[in-house]
Formats: structure tokens, sequence, C-alpha cells
DNA sequence: GTCTATATGCTGATAGAC
DNA sequence: GTCTATCAGCATATAGAC
């Protein structure tokens, strides 16, 4: 896995992508083909099955959920603010991989409803430590999870409503850390 | 419309708590007639495709949210504390049609796109009439959203953990009405 | 109004050429 | 490693019996 086929990371990137924006139903193999710019029997080379994606997707998720929460914990601005800040959807790896297990956890597969349990836990036990509070930092949280909501949601309203409110949304955190 | 046939309010009720707990994938006209406990022909009787499933939806909805939001706007204790509340998911109609029409929009389904940008708007306004402050009117809105989130999610861990908590998170809605 | 049986097209997966 | 060709199975939808 030292330097894996540049095919397979286009695949993957193109599965997770996908689900994100289009939904489990469209997410077929052979979108996700056409995504990666590659053949059908290309992807299958890679993903010898579509739960192989998937796997994969929960693995590539996992790393990522470690460095944020590292780099959560040692935020210059507070865990807290960090998390809401990120929870508008930048773009991020992060961003596409937890939007994809959001849809699987939908689809009811059950390693990716397991993962998000376990990095929500460890979200919000880094927001608690810092706020102290147990249930203004679960308030915090949910601004965050509400945010993720939106800015994951297909059409406009919700990007420009919520786009242009990010920074008073933060002050909005500090009020219920005080 | 006066009275319309069980057959088909079953099959509609089945179709979209099946498109919340397992999802779009799943929700197959089997699926929906297995869970309605009618045959496949049946189903296909009163909804001559699986559009006409999603737009009788998309109607119940909206009809829902006519009623959600004349009881928000009238709630004694305020349409804030009445939106939070009822965001953790309870099992009533409407939450399954939101639910349903979540997983449709997930899904690129436009109609339900705009659906739900309207009453996301028009519960925002209500809050926002009570509340005043504008941004402190968005994070209340997201608390309810975030809980919503948690709430339609599989697994145990939201359950338990913000089940325990919403009359505390009812105290935070306070804080940042005040 | 509801059923069974059937046609058609799409999706996941395999085989084998290059 | 990547492609094309192909198969088996499933989902939507139709036809027609009851």
């Amino acid at each position: 896995m030292a330097r894996p086929p540049k095919a397979r990371d286009k695949a993957l990137a193109a599965y997770c992508a996908l689900l994100g924006t289009e939904g489990e139903r469209a997410t077929t193999i052979e979108a996700v083909a056409a995504g990666a710019d590659i053949s059908k029997g290309g992807v299958l080379y890679h993903f010898p099955s579509k739960e192989a994606l998937a796997e994969a997707a929960l693995e590539a998720f996992r790393e990522e959920c470690e460095r944020d929460l590292a780099t959560m914990a040692e935020a210059p601005e507070g865990p807290s603010r960090h998390y809401v800040r990120t929870s508008w959807t930048s773009g991020s790896d992060l961003d596409t991989y937890y939007t994809a297990m959001v849809r699987l956890a939908q689809g009811s597969w059950q390693p990716a409803i397991d993962a998000l349990e376990w990095i929500h836990e460890a979200w919000l036990r880094l927001i608690r430590e810092e706020v102290g509070d147990r249930h203004a930092a679960e308030a915090i949280m949910l601004i965050g999870e509400g945010l993720y909501h939106h800015s994951s949601m297909p059409g406009e309203w919700s990007r420009g409503t919520f786009a242009r409110s990010l920074k008073q949304l933060l002050e909005q955190v500090d009020r219920l850390k005080a």
C-alpha cells in the first residue's frame, strides 16, 4: 500500500463524491467508473466488489478522523470553534469521507454506523473537555451537526443563509461556552 | 380523495418508513409491498410508477408542514422550544415524511430539495420572530437540525446521549434566546 | 381493487483479450 | 492494470385473470 495505483485513488474519490452528491441509488459501479474516467472493469480490478469500495472508504475515513482529532485537540481557537467552523463543508477530504459514511449508515451499513458513533463520541469528548458543562457541549456539537446537515444538502438556500453567518454563529458558540 | 383506499395509505406509509430506516436503495416496490402487506401489483395499482410514490409523499409532507407551522406559531412554550423539542424524532407523521423528503433530496430529487428549502425558511422565520437576533435564531434552528440528524440515524449512541438531555438542551436554547 | 405472470432494462460481477 | 464482452439476478412496469 506504499503507492497505490492512481486509478484506484480516482475510483475511490469518485465513489465517495457520488455518494454525497447523488445518493446511494445513483452510485453504481458504472457511474463510479465514469466519474473516475476509467472503465467498469478497471474499477472492479481494484475493488473486487462494491462492498470493497465501501470498506476502502471506511478505512480512509478512519485515517482522516485520527488526523482531525489531533488537529482539533490542539486548535488555537479551541476544539469547539474548530469543530463548528469545519462542520461547514469546505470540500476537505474529511468532509467527503464523512458524507459518504453518513450515506452508507443511512443505508443501514453497520460498519459505517459504528464508525460514526465512534467519531461523534470522540468529538463530543473533546468539546466537553473544553466547555465543562455537559449540555452546553452537546448544544455546541449539535450546532455543528446542523451545519453539516445543511451544507451537505443539495440546493442553494442553506448555502446562502449559513455561509454568510459562520462568523456570528461562532460567537453564539462562545455564548454557550461561557 | 375523500376516503382513499386503505391499501393506498398503507403503501405510502411503508414507503416513507422504509426510506427513512433502510435508505433509497432498499426501498424497492417489492419491499414497500411487503411492508404494507399487499402485493407488488397492488402497490402499482395505486401508484402507477415509483415516482408517483415520491409525489404522494411530497404532498402529504406539505400538508403536515402546514399543520406544524400553525402549531409552532401558537405553541405556549414558544416556537423555538417547540421546534427543538419536536426535532427529536418522536415517530410523528411529520417526522416520517420529513425523513423521507431528506432521503429523496439526498438522492437529488429536485421537488424534495425545493420543499425542504421552503420549510426551513418558514421554520427559521418563526424562530426569528420570537428571538429577534438573527444569528441566535440560526443557532437555535441548527441545534434542532442536529438533533434531527442524530435521531434519524441508525445506531444507539445518539439515542442514548441526546434523549436523556432534551430538557437541558432546551435550557441551552433559552440561554441563546436571552 | 388486488392478484400472478411476464417482459424489459439495469446492476454487479466474471472471463479473457491486450 | 486496464479494457471489452457477456452473464445472471434484480427492479420497474405491464397484461390480464379473478
